[in-house]
RNA sequence: GCCCGGAUGGCGGAAUUGGUAGACGCGCUAGUUUCAGGGACUAGUACUGUCACAGGUGUGCAGGUUCGAGUCCUGUUCCGGGCACCA
């Protein structure tokens, strides 16, 4: 029986889908393994190979697990809200849920092809009103509580209200923005707008007045995550910095819990350090300088280098701060306006590049240095950032290279306070050398002046020790339409959460995706977008993250009306165990998730505190994209020349004129000219020209030159032919095909460029000629120069896409040779996080593997055939070997090795002709992780009721993997010469004995006596001589 | 500039703890076949050398540690990724 995959993965697809193999639920009596994919935005493009790489090696897991006797969530869904859908809306005028619904159905049949084992029971699709209400639920709660950081934790906003009633705010440590210190009477004082400002200051969702990143291309927003190098990640738009009432989110509470959380999980090194570089967690110190006019009040700054606070020369404030309007001298008011509108006018791109070229301006006041009580001058820069610290530096130009270069261009002093450098070139930074003219810390190493430092000034109360993160909170809001609406309204322009039981706020129908015409988000088009009681809803919808943020939770329960996950769940299934991804999520998704995922733990929704345990990103699946390469004709035409020429010509001269190749030949008075047909007139004025002096002139096409054979006599019989003064036209008359030089034909550098030709039209990189001579109406005619009979093209690894015709289709891959090669295929491509290339060309390997698999079921006469007799030894250790091997392999994710394994097993089963039930029935339960549907097919005709993939995982026995004999490779001065097999029960000392008695090792010693012998057991013998 | 990775045949990659470098697959070469072939099978395939053996050289480069280094250490080059005026 030949394997008919097409029918064999139909029949199992349809089954599994009736018997509903793949829902599960909870079970006390088996343990919870939860295996977790980043669901996919499902695109209009569709998938292509790429995609599955990650869900393929997370399936082939969750499949182990549960042979194990774990009980496996392994559930998927789509990120279905996003800016693709909107911009197609935008253009097309469709309603983005019905592009995005149409999309999701596209992905579900391409993934349904790959005999994944997902619990599609339990899909969740973040548009869906029936989702999306969790998300503004969860909003809901920020909204409603504040950090409390003496205990690290959330807390209800109830709760704060009452601390301000009973105490005012003077005694609490939370993560805020406020500034003031009020009393409980103040509170009580304060009217409702005024309350509701402060509370603002607190709560974890807040709206807030702030510089955002305002993308004008796209309308809205973004996240400092969607923006790289001042362009918006997502299509390259230019980013302005503008001042904006915006949502945000208080992720920077958590900054601290997030860093800490790292310790705890099994990610990549490298995501992890993303991820902290992100949070950019500093140790410094907070010191004040007072003004110098202004009694009490004073400049804070935060440094992370207190050692050399005695090299500042001046201070620096940021143009955002709202100190400038203290500061700014009334003398020196108008300059620095100026100043402030220019730098607050640059786009975020333009403050970025010239990072070299400072600028600033002196505001005319003075701060006193805390510790010298020296006057230094106070300036305003854009090289501050007003969102870091406290929008204020110490300048220490010695020991800063940025604040080096602003004083080398304004010409402020530079003062070395630390040894080790040469100032007068460069800042010093290290940390290395020795304080010198600073005070008391004179002589001290920096890092111990550092500490000095901050206890002095804590005991001078001139300021204090502080730790500083580079996160910012999170703009939460977008002005765009395909988005969870803020569960929102207005109430005397105070916001207000709406109450749960009106949960889920659905998105409105509206006329145009567009803004209005004043401006306003497209949301503010939709009819009666208020609430009952008439007051306006907030026209923002919710970023990307928003819906990504908790999905894995709901997958637990995604049913439930009632809650966002029932405890009976969630208790249950507790967290990822494994979650397998893109590393391109590292700053976003990852690090929104985690916070997501603490807030809703310190509120009790959740149980643990990190959600995805486990971490493994997968590598990108690059195209292989193939190349033809097309003449240019003239270089062509010149290439070709040089070399014959020599072989007729002792002289010749060859110019090129107007694309007119012109050869001329002063012993024969001859000039040949070269022309393309469409400027065959031009050489014709040019040999009229030419043909004064009694000349011979010879025309030809240069068809002839390109296509013809015998150009050599050619050009010799007509020359000799010539007559004086006669001008002679040769080559048919016909317009030049396209030209393709096969790879390696010699010169061929020197006259093609390449161009990128479909893959499809291309195998083992050798060109379809005519297939190609189809695929575009400009190539029908097109002529090729061979290497032998084929055409080979070049090849090159690039990204996969439409324009390089380089994409691999799935479904193509699946309808070709089934969904268990592909799955076998991406995973034996090599390890799961490494990028590679996808090369149709190896997929034939593990194709044949399958077919030999198969084989070995199946007697002469093509009939099914297991036999019951005992296994032999060499087949029982074939078995375990691999058992062990392979267990092992998927244990590290090493697939590409468990794979080989595999085949090395089945090359060797073959070889003894091994049918036996005893050793195939293990093997193939063990390889139906990787190919689901061969090995049920098998399962099945072995005569098994119950699925394979119910079984259990076999269990090697340890006796059957070790060899009584072991091949030693005997070594002399490190340099392997030859193998020997010993018992491996034999001691040293009798290993030793028979490898110095072998006759190899007397002709290696050369009759001397060796130094040492080094023999380890099992291994290797290394003979010192 | 800073921080992470990586570099092994014609190609993807293997070598898990310092112990036979190149498993497995592709490709290529030759052959077998009751063969339409893009089928199945057998043998070979790091480089160099030789009729064949023998030998020599080999994991980006230069050193070092070691009986022994792809693996550890130092320096260096190149490639990929991340961050980037974060005080």
């Amino acid at each position: 029986m030949e394997y008919n995959f097409r029918k064999i993965e139909k029949k199992w697809r349809t089954n599994w889908e009736k018997s509903q193999l793949y829902k599960v639920d909870i079970d006390y009596n088996k343990q919870k393994y939860y295996v977790l994919d980043m669901f996919p935005y499902p695109s209009g493009a569709g998938l292509h190979v790429g995609h599955p790489l990650g869900y393929i090696a997370s399936d082939i897991y969750a499949r182990y697990k549960r042979l194990q006797g774990f009980n496996v969530l392994h559930p998927m869904g789509f990120d279905a809200f996003g800016l693709p859908a909107e911009q197609y809306a935008i253009q097309t005028g469709q309603h983005p849920a019905i592009t995005t619904d149409i999309n999701i159905r596209r992905y579900r049949e391409q993934l349904d092809l790959l005999g994944f084992s997902f619990d599609w029971s339990r899909e969740v699709i973040t548009c869906d009103p029936k989702y999306y209400k969790w998300t503004q639920w969860t909003f809901i709660k920020l909204f409603k509580s504040w950090y409390d950081k003496s205990i690290e934790k959330a807390r209800p906003i109830d709760e704060l209200i009452t601390i301000f009633e009973t105490e005012g705010n003077a005694n609490i440590n939370a993560a805020t923005n406020q500034t003031k210190i009020f009393s409980e009477k103040d509170w009580r004082g304060f009217n409702e707008k005024e309350q509701q400002d402060i509370l603002m200051n607190y709560r974890l969702a807040y709206l807030s007045d702030t510089f955002v990143n305002w993308c004008p291309a796209l309308g809205t927003v973004l996240a400092n995550d969607e923006v790289a190098d001042g362009y918006s990640v997502r299509g390259g738009y230019p980013v302005e910095r503008k001042k904006m009432k915006q949502w945000l989110l208080r992720i920077t509470a958590y900054a601290d819990r997030l860093l800490a959380g790292l310790e705890l999980v099994d990610w990549a090194e490298h995501i992890k350090e993303v991820q902290r570089n992100w949070i950019g967690r500093s140790e410094g110190a907070l010191i004040r300088f007072p003004l110098k006019d202004i009694p009490d009040k004073y400049i804070e700054i935060f440094t992370t280098r207190p050692d050399t606070i005695f090299g500042v020369t001046y201070v620096c404030v940021a143009p955002e701060s709202e100190l400038v309007a203290l500061i700014t001298k009334t003398s020196e008011k108008d300059k620095v306006e100026e100043y402030i509108k220019k730098s607050l006018n640059k786009s975020e791109r333009e403050r970025l590049t010239d990072i070299d070229k400072k600028t600033g301006i002196f505001t005319g006041s003075y701060a006193i240095h805390p510790f010298t009580g020296e006057e230094i001058p106070i300036w305003i820069a854009d090289y501050v950032l007003a969102s870091y610290g406290t929008g204020a530096v110490m300048a220490v130009p010695a020991h800063d290279s940025r604040d080096y270069a602003f004083a080398k261009q304004f010409g402020l002093p530079i003062k070395e306070v630390i040894k080790g450098g040469d100032i007068s070139k460069e800042a010093y930074e290290d940390l290395e050398g020795e304080c010198v003219n600073s005070d008391f810390i004179n002589g001290l190493k920096p890092a111990e002046a550092i500490q000095k430092v901050i206890e002095e000034a804590e005991k001078r109360g001139i300021g204090s020790r502080k730790v500083n993160y580079r996160l910012r909170d999170a703009i939460f809001s977008r002005q765009r339409y395909w988005g969870e609406p803020f569960p929102i309204y207005y109430k005397d322009g105070i916001p207000y959460p709406l109450d749960e039981s009106k949960l889920p706020l659905e998105l409105p129908p509206v006329d145009s995706y567009l803004p209005t015409e004043d401006g306003k988000p497209p949301l503010a088009r939709a009819k009666n977008w208020k609430t009952e009681e008439g007051y306006p809803l907030e026209t923002s919808t919710m970023p990307g993250f928003a819906g990504s943020s908790a999905y894995y939770i709901r997958y637990m329960d995604p049913n439930n009306d009632n809650e966002l996950v029932s405890k009976q769940a969630v208790d249950y299934w507790r967290n990822v165990d494994l979650y397998i991804g893109g590393a391109e999520h590292a700053t976003g998704h990852l690090i929104y998730a985690r916070f997501w995922n603490k807030f809703l733990y310190d509120i009790g929704v959740v149980v643990e505190d990190e959600p995805f345990a486990k971490l493994i990103n997968q590598g990108m699946i690059l195209g292989r994209s193939n190349f033809v390469y097309r003449a240019k004709p003239i270089d062509f035409a010149i290439y070709k020349l040089k070399n014959i020429l020599p072989l007729i010509f002792d002289n010749y001269e060859l110019n090129l004129q107007n694309d007119i190749i012109t050869v001329s030949l002063p012993h024969f008075k001859t000039y040949i000219l070269i022309a393309k047909n469409d400027d065959i007139a031009y050489a014709q004025a040019l040999a009229a020209s030419l043909a004064t002096n009694d000349n011979k002139i010879l025309i030809i096409n240069i068809a002839n030159i390109l296509l013809g054979n015998n150009l050599k006599e050619i050009i010799e019989n007509e020359i000799k032919n010539l007559r004086e003064r006669e001008i002679k036209l040769i080559g048919e008359d016909i317009t030049l095909p396209p030209i393709f030089v096969s790879k390696n034909v010699e010169g061929r550098e020197e006259y093609t460029y390449p161009i990128h030709v479909d893959i499809s039209l291309v195998r083992n990189d050798i060109l379809d000629v005519e297939a190609f001579k189809k695929w575009q109406p400009e190539f029908a005619n097109a002529h090729f120069i061979l290497e032998g009979d084929k055409y080979i093209c070049g090849w090159e690894v690039e990204k996969m896409s439409k324009s390089k015709y380089n994409v691999q289709n799935p479904d193509d891959v699946v309808n070709e040779y089934g969904a268990d090669t592909l799955r076998l295929y991406e995973m034996f491509l090599g390890p799961v996080e490494q990028s590679k290339p996808w090369d149709v060309a190896g997929i034939e390997g593990v194709h044949r593997f399958l077919k030999k698999f198969w084989r070995l079921f199946f007697d002469d006469k093509d009939n099914f055939y297991l036999s019951d007799i005992e296994p032999s030894k060499d087949e029982l250790q074939i078995l375990h070997k691999t058992l062990k091997k392979v267990q092992e392999d998927i244990e590290r994710y090493a697939y590409n090795t468990a794979i080989s394994t595999f085949m090395v097993a089945v090359n060797s089963l073959q070889e003894l002709h091994c049918n036996k039930k005893a050793i195939l029935e293990p093997l193939t339960i063990a390889l139906s992780p990787f190919a689901p549907f061969i090995t049920e097919e098998l399962w099945q005709l072995a005569g098994h009721t119950d699925s394979i993939h119910n079984a259990k995982f076999p269990i090697y026995n340890e006796k059957y993997t070790i060899d009584d004999t072991c091949t030693y490779a005997v070594s002399f001065n490190g340099k392997t010469r030859f193998t020997l097999d010993i018992d491996l029960a034999a001691d040293e000392e009798t290993v030793k004995k028979i490898v110095l008695s072998h006759p190899q090792s007397q002709k290696w010693l050369e009759g001397k006596e060796p130094k040492r012998v080094i023999v380890v057991k099992g291994k290797i013998v290394n003979i010192v001589v």
